[in-house]
DNA sequence: GACAGGCAACCTACCGATAGGTAGGCTGGG
DNA sequence: CCCAGCCTACCTATCGGTAGGTTGCCTGTC
């Protein structure tokens, strides 16, 4: 999910390297002469478009957000069943595994397993991230009650951060051990749960 | 879960503190500095008993999953229903977060997100932390399902899997954003989910 | 019981590599 | 002419790791 190739500007194509190279490694693990490398462009001149790590770990952060958000909206407006809402949400996490030599993680993920790495902006970022996405689980979680594609008691306290939670925390251990099948697993699974709830 | 506090020798003060800063920071925010300086020895000191950090870090490894294992295999062979069984399993994750200014997470969760910075073995490691652990949860579903605590439709591909993601997920999740008492409404509501199944 | 050897545990001092970041100069298009 | 965008060159701090020395306890031998 959110890929962003063919940008021309450099700003964009450095913050596609990070959000590639924190994706799969990590914050920590990625220095800004990584991004130098693989942009083809010095240190310098990274630091010229984001002058400090955490600088350039909130660009990121919004910009990936914002992204997000479009798709979940994308999603939420469609005219199908709550539940298939739910399932398509869902394959965003299963695609990210899917689409990268199984090697990428959520970016909230992982800076979210990094959080002391972060400044105060990059954290309430990350945090409004999570919060924001249990909010549009909950929406579809509704719409497929009202719908009758999902079971009426799905729409009950901590449901949405559930499914957050079991998409985030799948990726990451199927990322390590099973798979991208693993996940697709785990994520019917869950659907299962939820329509006979 | 898993403390250690009153180890007399230094490798095992090392240990101690070296899975409390993995826990919170991560694998590649720790120094062998910040060991030597919270236990009180040089850094040199800290090479004479781990050569590399690569080896402390499989050495940590194959203690934390060693001690989880037999608090682990206490559950497992407790006379309880097989739903209380994976209640107190559950535990050990709102016990992690509760107990530790809420700011610790599972060692294997934040070395999975590292993954890439982990030697061969220590990766070979975390992933037989997930492996066995969802064989044990799988034991605990049919031991459920068995006694009848637990609905007949969980013991199917996937829940265990599903229960291991929901919980590493949610202990991070929760973490950055909500605190122990999501973390404990998630897994309120997945053993709800378990048990209508 | 005295003594020599060995070794674990710790130390000081150092290594090359790399981290994030800065200063200041060149250049080409609006 | 300005300034965004890029460069060379450099800074300090820290990284993981090494070399080699001191200390003090345990052990074997006479």
């Amino acid at each position: 999910m959110i890929e962003k190739e063919s940008n021309k500007d450099t700003k964009g194509k450095i913050l596609d390297v990070a959000q590639d190279l924190i994706q799969r490694f990590g914050l920590n693990a990625m220095s800004f002469q990584d991004l130098s490398d693989a942009v083809g462009i010095k240190k310098s001149s990274v630091h010229h478009h984001f002058p400090s790590k955490d600088l350039m770990a909130n660009a990121l952060l919004e910009r990936y957000i914002g992204d997000f958000d479009v798709i979940v909206e994308k999603i939420l407006s469609s005219r199908v069943s709550g539940k298939t809402k739910l399932k398509r949400y869902c394959g965003l996490f299963v695609d990210t595994l899917e689409n990268s030599e199984h090697e990428k993680s959520c970016l909230c993920g992982m800076l979210a397993a990094e959080m002391f790495s972060l400044n105060d902006q990059g954290l309430a970022l990350v945090q409004s991230f999570m919060a924001g996405n249990v909010k549009h689980i909950r929406e579809m979680i509704r719409a497929g009650v009202e719908d009758g594609s999902l079971g009426s008691k799905s729409d009950s306290a901590g449901t949405a951060e559930l499914v957050l939670a079991t998409l985030e925390g799948g990726l990451m251990v199927a990322r390590c051990d099973g798979g991208p099948k693993q996940l697709a697993d785990v994520v019917r699974r869950l659907l299962v749960f939820l329509s006979d709830a």
